[in-house]
DNA sequence: TTGAAAGCGCTAACAA
DNA sequence: TTGTTAGCGCTTTCAA
């Protein structure tokens, strides 16, 4: 069994509540007991049991707002995150509340977020849509002492406590790597993104086409193209290109449109010659890398970046702990047929 | 605020003790009012407060034994995992007992688990060495109701209540699949192992052989090499061997070694163009990853080994949840030099 | 500046 | 078969 404060207590000859104050430093204590108290609780290895301080914490009314953007299977991931989160802190006394929102809508994110500060949550993760009023909205829920947290995608200066989500422009890099390994000399590749608009999808494309240049020289990059995450875009758009250059060995996808690629490269009987790379494991993305129609995909914890939010928040509200890191990348794994779970 | 037991009991007209035999199934309570109150519960969408519960369970002694194998890179990360788990479930006012045996040897390995027996520890989570002896220990353990996970590498058979750890056959696939994608035409590929007895090894590099055969039928397969996790001897047997075949294009890696085949393949100039995969996602072989010298290495969350099965025990223990998978495959990731953490 | 005591939600021992 | 009550370790309020 492990030491308690009353043992503290005793060996200090004082009594619990003296214990108290001298080890949370909450003051109206002898600066020279507390130096004791402080001084036996160290030597005796005392740490405070979590389960006595969440019962007498669960009298604070805490209430997490998670507002998560419209239904696409990577967003099921995130929502599936938040949910095992909710449960997680619910059973110590919190409350969550969970808002998808159905489009990818400034005004949308912007009312969401109102309308659960007057719900009354003290803390808001939010999967922001990138916009000036958003940020200011953020720096707003600061002001008045309401941390927010971005998830997978940043909203850069503003007054977040933290961000959660994958590093877009190393994911492109990773992307480049497998490239440039699995790419016969000479080869053309093409790369096909989502909206001009999406700061995501323009990080990948810089950081893969920055790092296939500079680790492969033979390797000749076609002017992105842009599908506009649709599939039938995304068809045309390889077909054309195909059509053009007889060289092209590998494609690089940034969003989705990976069932257009496929369809496109079948129908051409190009399948498995020209070597395909995508984001997101989706299901039927996975369907494909199992099919050896893609042979990688890049994935990004979606699960994660919806479960860790809320227990962030609910560790700043319920026991104060300050966040130590400002970023927290979620990791970019690397799935072949053969290791996807 | 969440929804406690009072609640209940006020709306069933019962007392906090009828519904706590009610939800929880203790017996002495009328069907029809355990029924009622069973009801009412789930209509109020009751969740039974974790620390709560916490806080009475933790007059339960708990003690939890690790026993963690010879020092490793691999099993200081293990180690690393037992510790955090450690703290978490002495917060909760469990104790852990962790043992570090000094050789992977049968009698050490059963010596320590009946030492922590009679420490007093009432679970034990350990990896085993691969012997009769050891599953006969295990399962008296289970007969004296003293539950055992098995890390790392399972005891087939055994009575203990679940594995944690690698698949390493599906390992040995990873490999493969990667190594499909990245040898130019009829190359020539040489399998390092480590010892010949050891079954995770063993596991590698069957599913690398049979994998790479079936789906790359003009890649040509050396016998499979024993280094015996030595550098020296991985450096003698790579030399050897591309002396003797000019045309190796790919090495494989099922256990330590890393160090002399780079070490071999700088000497003779074939650095970056003898493709390397190997295991383990040590210190010196991520260096070896960043530095272009290995092109891939597969992880296998050793972090997660060392602290899922101390948390596992402490559920078993201390709430009495019973493991529903009697295997946890931990995750076989790929890294490359981009996507390294 | 300190101590005493209440109470968080739950389980378990005891009484009825 | 049911209710009552003590107490787990902690924080917090009230008194001294």
């Amino acid at each position: 069994m492990a030491v308690t404060s009353q043992q503290i207590a005793d060996a200090a000859g004082v009594s619990r509540g003296t214990v108290d104050r001298a080890l949370n430093n909450r003051g109206r204590i002898n600066p020279e007991v507390a130096e004791r108290v402080r001084r036996i609780a160290k030597e005796m290895g005392y740490q405070p049991n979590r389960a006595g301080r969440a019962l007498v914490m669960s009298r604070r009314a805490i209430k997490i707002g998670v507002i998560i953007q419209p239904k696409t299977p990577f967003m099921g991931k995130v929502m599936e995150g938040a949910i095992e989160a909710k449960k997680e802190v619910e059973q110590m006394g919190a409350e969550v509340l969970i808002r998808e929102i159905e489009s990818m809508d400034v005004d949308q994110t912007i009312n969401t977020m109102q309308e659960l500060k007057e719900a009354g949550c003290n803390g808001i993760a939010v999967v922001p849509a990138e916009d000036e009023r958003v940020r200011n909205t953020i720096d707003a829920f600061a002001a008045e002492h309401i941390p927010v947290v971005t998830i997978n995608c940043d909203i850069q200066g503003s007054k977040r406590i933290c961000f959660i989500g994958p590093d877009a422009l190393q994911g492109g890099r990773v992307a480049a790597g497998l490239m440039a390994e699995i790419l016969p000399k000479d080869s053309r590749v093409l790369m096909i993104s989502g909206y001009p608009t999406n700061n995501s999808n323009k990080n990948r494309i810089s950081g893969f086409s920055e790092e296939l240049v500079s680790c492969r020289e033979d390797i000749k990059l076609l002017d992105v193209q842009y599908a506009f995450e649709d599939d039938r875009m995304s068809e045309m758009i390889t077909k054309g290109m195909l059509k053009e250059y007889d060289d092209i060995g590998g494609i690089y996808l940034s969003a989705s449109g990976v069932q257009g690629v496929c369809k496109a490269l079948e129908e051409l009987g190009m399948t498995g010659r020209v070597k395909v790379i995508s984001n997101d494991l989706t299901d039927q993305n996975k369907q494909f890398l199992r099919e050896g129609k893609v042979q990688f995909l890049l994935g990004q914890e979606g699960h994660r970046q919806g479960y860790e939010p809320v227990q962030i928040l609910f560790n700043k509200l319920f026991y104060g702990n300050e966040r130590e890191a400002e970023f927290t990348y979620t990791e970019i794994s690397i799935k072949t047929k053969y290791n996807l779970v």
